[in-house]
DNA sequence: ACCAGATGAGCAATCGATTGCTCAAATCCC
DNA sequence: GGGATTTGAGCAATCGATTGCTCATCTGGT
């Protein structure tokens, strides 16, 4: 607040109008009785003092900001920021703003950020791929909180997601309509919640088709393309056979994609490949790559609205959503 | 604030402590004379009863949020996503959190996005490619403000942006050194600073080496590779000679290799590309792109730092900061 | 003309922390 | 030992808005 001159405040209003702070204040807020003149003469003098309600002095009297903090592991990754995109575009309307911590992961700088944000008196928080969703337990929150992408292992949690499940049954299914028998599958090593669920979809799918499962042709690395990719070459170089990769996310795909050129496998006449979250690079590898489509923005628009929900009727609802995927075919398949 | 136990305040530590509040502040602040015995007991209060400041209220006597604004046109864009996190990265470790706004290039939005920060008291504002950085115009603003990326049409401005200048040269000195000497320009259609510093840039370079500089060789299309496909596609259908393409953003770069694809021409063979941006896919599009990197994160720190300082020092520096930019080369040189 | 109820508006407390000012007690200097 | 200075701590105003309560005036019904 540089600019000497004194910010205008509903006591210059009253002021000027020959009222007191409480009238302004009602008329402001169009809460308790006040005459049609008064009113008029109000909203002129605010319109012609310009004057702004102070948003710090109104939160601090009813203990709510209108602001909501979202924890976010990496802004830059695509899957993320386009959550955030949805979950803002849903609350800038609405008037609340909204607040970011990245937190790279650290689980540290994790808790710490939300105790930063309820200090700040934040409404509301929406916690997206939270490590354990540690959250709700470490702190004795004070505030509602919504859970994006990755279910805290607790039970009562607000958790949205997109329906993984499906994603595994059907990512599979492409594979085997396709006429793969013999699928691998590429998954991040931890026991993440989402991708447990896309597992259970493969397995379902396999099942379903009468396939065998084997729990030989499940790979866990760790999620990078060059993790997929030597474990991918490790593969091919041990000689197992396959013919379909199920790569639980992106990367995975495309780090699997260059393995098998450099081995010389044709793709997808020898090996097919389908992804999971339908990042940009998907489109722009050769071959494009087949994989199934997460709904971020409606993801983080339902969490938005489920948050302000639970804030605005003060009641916990503690629901579980699951946004559709979709397939989306390519040249892998 | 659901959780009816009321917060503790500083009147709860003084109550208990039996010493009183004024004191407490002090104590907290390590502001003005007490005892260590005094100090000793506020502190052991404080921890007992687990008090946390209440963040609004000293705001509102302080008038400092410790919080910055961030108006950024899209945050799914890797280039400022980037950019908020170096932003997020210097802010937060210094006590200053983060609002996002994302205004999809609305102007009305931009606006309204800043009034409303302003009025939430941010400390500062830092604006991501400003359609046009009208903000500092059309509102008395209150806080001091950093321009990334794009100048805004006043002198008296912080801007943070990438060496433009030398990116463009480097980009038409690579073309030229791989034997280029008929380059074509896309650009952006609209009269930006990016851009105009870029082409200022690549005409310099021309010069430099002793190429003709051909105004027709210039193209404005709008940034998108759909744009840029159809615009190349368009300007081999008509037989222009050419043999090397500086696109000032590397989605013009795609679209361009796309069209070259298109008609047979192997690119870098018959015509060499550089783009700019080093935006993802340059590494996945086959061949690669050969472009100029920009250094987002130094850009976001670097406006975050000087934001802070100005806020901190209470002093409009009005600096202009140019972050070095970097030639990569791929396989389209 | 009188009383009940409706209407318009102000007083003052409150949210939680900061800070200028005051004042008593402790310490110091000669 | 007496005046000057330092030290420790509290009072009360303030930041800007909200809101329960009070009160005076007005309206209407009989």
């Amino acid at each position: 607040m540089k600019n000497g001159s004194k910010n205008i405040s509903i006591k210059d209003i009253a002021q000027f109008t020959g009222v007191s702070t409480s009238t302004v204040s009602r008329v402001l807020n169009d809460n308790g009785r006040f005459s049609d003149e008064t009113k008029r003469r109000v909203l002129d003098a605010v319109e012609k003092l310009g004057y702004r309600s102070n948003v710090l002095a109104k939160s601090l009297r009813t203990m709510k900001t209108y602001s909501v903090g979202v924890i976010v592991p990496d802004i830059t990754n695509e899957f993320f920021s386009k959550l955030v995109l949805g979950i803002e575009n849903y609350c800038y309307p609405k008037g609340y703003l909204v607040y970011i911590c990245n937190t790279s992961e650290d689980r540290e700088k994790e808790l710490e950020s939300v105790a930063n944000m309820e200090a700040r008196g934040v409404d509301g928080l929406i916690d997206l791929g939270g490590v354990a969703g540690e959250i709700a337990k470490s702190f004795a929150r004070k505030v509602p909180v919504v859970y994006i992408d990755r279910r805290p292992n607790m039970t009562d949690a607000t958790v949205i997601e997109s329906d993984n499940y499906t994603g595994g049954f059907i990512a599979t299914e492409e594979l085997i309509s396709k006429g793969c028998s013999n699928i691998l599958l590429l998954r991040d090593h931890r026991d993440l919640s989402t991708m447990n669920q896309r597992v259970n979809g493969y397995f379902n799918a396999l099942n379903e088709y009468d396939l065998p499962i084997d729990m030989n042709n499940i790979f866990r690395v760790s999620v990078s393309k060059e993790a997929a990719e030597s474990c991918v070459k490790e593969i091919l170089e041990s000689g197992k056979d396959f013919d379909g990769i199920f790569a639980t996310s992106d990367w995975l795909a495309v780090g699997a994609l260059k393995a098998l050129e450099v081995y010389g496998k044709k793709v997808p006449d020898e090996v097919k490949i389908v992804g999971f979250d339908n990042i940009q690079v998907t489109e722009f590898v050769n071959p494009k790559i087949t994989t199934v489509n997460q709904d971020e923005w409606t993801m983080g628009k339902t969490a938005a609205r489920l948050l302000l929900d639970s804030i605005e009727n003060n009641e916990e609802s503690h629901q579980s959503v699951q946004v559709p995927v979709e397939l989306v075919r390519r040249e892998t398949t």
